[in-house]
DNA sequence: AAATTTTTTTTGTGATCACATATTTTTGAT
DNA sequence: ATCAAAAATATGTGATCACAAAAAAAATTT
C-alpha cells in the first residue's frame, strides 16, 4: 500500500517510454543544442556502442532523424550530420519567418493568464541564461520560450514543422549563441515578443517575432563569412 | 557488351534502393492518392504480408511515416492512420496558405522556359485526367503539377515541409476529388496559377495558389459537415 | 443473457546473426 | 616516395528469434 504510484497518481506512465524513443529524444536534444558538427559522421554500432543500447534502437532513431532531414544519407547509407549553404540557411530563415510569425499570431490572440504567467517564467530563465552565459544552457532556454509560447498557439502540426526546423538549425545556432552582441539583440527581439503577447497584439508579435529570427540569421551569415574565405565553396 | 545499363548510361542506378525505401514510396504513394482511409489500422506483419517483404523493411518504412505524422501511434505503439478534426485541418491549410504562397513567389521569380513548358505539360495531364473523371490519377497528377512548379522555387527543406502536410492531407483530398464543382473551380485556380508564372507576376502567384489552397479546405469542410451529423464529436 | 475471468492469439520491441559492400589499412611494385 | 593492388576491417541491411504486453476469443460465473 506505500507503493510509490500512488503518491503520483495523476501522472502515472500508462505509455512505456521505448528505447527508441530514448535515444531519440537524446539525438534530437544534443543535435539542437550543439554538441554535434555538420558534417560529423554517425555509425550504428558506434553510437550503440556509446550509449550502451543495442543496435535495433540506435538504428530506428538514426533513421527517424533521417526521415526529419537533420541527417543526410550518402549514397550507400552513411550517414552524417547536414551540411547547410548559404541558401539553405536563408531558406529556413524565410520558412521560420512565415511559419513562426503565423504561430505568433495564434498564440497573442488566444493566450490566457496562466500562459503569460507561465512564458514570462521561461523568459527570465532565458534572461538569466543569457546573463551567466552558458551557451547549452541558453539554447535549451530559447527552445524553451519559443516553444511554451507557440503551445499558446495550440497548433500541433505547424508546431511539429517549425521544430523540425530548428533541428536543422542546432548545430548553426550553437555557433552564433556565443556572441555578445547577438545575445543582447535577441533578447531585445524577446521582450518584444513578451510585450506584444501581454497586450494581444498580433501583428507586433509577428513583427518581434521576425525580428528575432532575422537576427539571428543576419549575425549567423556574418560569422559564416568570417569562418571561410571569401569564395571557398564549402558547406558548414 | 550489350548489356542493359549501357542503353541507358546517364541514369544509371548509382544508389542501391532499399527495400524499406520501396516500402516507404509505396506507402507515401498509397496515402497520398488516398487509398488509405483516416483510422485504418496497419500492421507490421500484415503489411509485410502483404508486400511480401519480410518484416524489418516494413518496421522501418511505418516508423518513417510515423515520424513524418502521418501515422499515429496508441500508447501501446499500435500504428493506424491519423484522423483529423476540422481544426487541424484549418491548421494545414493555414500553413499550406503561407508555405506554398512563399514557393510560388519564388518559382514565379526564378522560373525559365523549359520549367514552364514542363509545368504547362504537366498542367495538361491534370486537366486530362480532370476530364476524365478518374480520381486517383487525378490526385497524382496534381500532386505531380504543384511539385514540378515548386522544383522551380528551389527550395529543397520548405518543399520537404510541404510534402509532408500533403501526406496529411492525402485520405481527406481522396474524399474532395471526385467532386465536380470543386473540380472546376480548382482547375481555374490552376490556370490562374499558370498564368501568373508565365507573367513571372509573384504576387499574382501567390494569390491564386491561395485561392486553390483555399477552394479545396472549403469543399473539404462543407462535405465533412454533411458526412457526420451536426455536433458530432468524432474525428474523421 | 450479461458480465467477468481465463485462455489464446496477435503485436511491437529488442537482440543477434549472416551477408554484401564500403571503407580503411597494409602490402607490393615501380 | 608514390601509386596501385590486395587484404582486412567496418558498416548498413535484412532475416529471424524470444519475449512481454496487448487485444481478441473463449470459457465460466452470476
Amino acid at each position: 500500500m506505500n507503493s510509490d504510484e500512488l503518491q503520483l497518481p495523476h501522472i502515472r506512465q500508462v505509455s512505456r517510454v521505448t528505447q527508441r524513443e530514448q535515444v531519440y529524444r537524446q539525438l534530437r536534444e544534443a543535435l539542437m543544442s550543439g554538441q554535434f558538427n555538420p558534417g560529423q559522421k554517425l555509425t550504428i554500432r558506434g553510437l550503440s556502442d556509446a550509449l550502451g543500447a543495442s543496435q535495433m534502437p540506435v538504428r530506428e532513431a538514426l533513421h527517424r532523424l533521417s526521415a526529419e532531414n537533420a541527417f543526410e544519407e550518402t549514397k550507400t547509407s552513411r550517414i552524417r550530420i547536414r551540411s547547410m549553404n548559404t541558401a539553405n540557411l536563408r531558406e529556413i530563415r524565410d520558412a521560420r519567418v512565415t511559419l513562426e510569425g503565423l504561430l505568433l499570431e495564434r498564440a497573442a490572440r488566444r493566450m490566457n493568464d496562466e500562459d503569460m504567467a507561465e512564458i514570462r517564467q521561461e523568459y527570465d530563465d532565458l534572461q538569466d541564461a543569457a546573463n551567466v552565459g552558458n551557451t547549452q544552457r541558453y539554447l535549451r532556454a530559447n527552445f524553451s520560450f519559443h516553444r511554451r509560447i507557440y503551445q499558446a498557439a495550440d497548433a500541433e502540426l505547424i508546431m511539429a514543422a517549425v521544430e523540425n526546423f530548428w533541428l536543422h538549425m542546432g548545430p548553426y545556432f550553437a555557433l552564433v549563441a556565443p556572441d555578445h552582441q547577438h545575445l543582447e539583440r535577441s533578447m531585445l527581439a524577446h521582450s518584444r515578443i513578451l510585450e506584444a503577447l501581454y497586450e494581444h497584439d498580433e501583428s507586433a508579435a509577428r513583427a518581434a517575432v521576425t525580428e528575432d529570427i532575422m537576427e539571428a540569421s543576419t549575425s549567423l551569415e556574418m560569422l559564416l563569412q568570417q569562418l571561410h574565405f571569401p569564395g571557398s565553396k564549402q558547406s558548414v
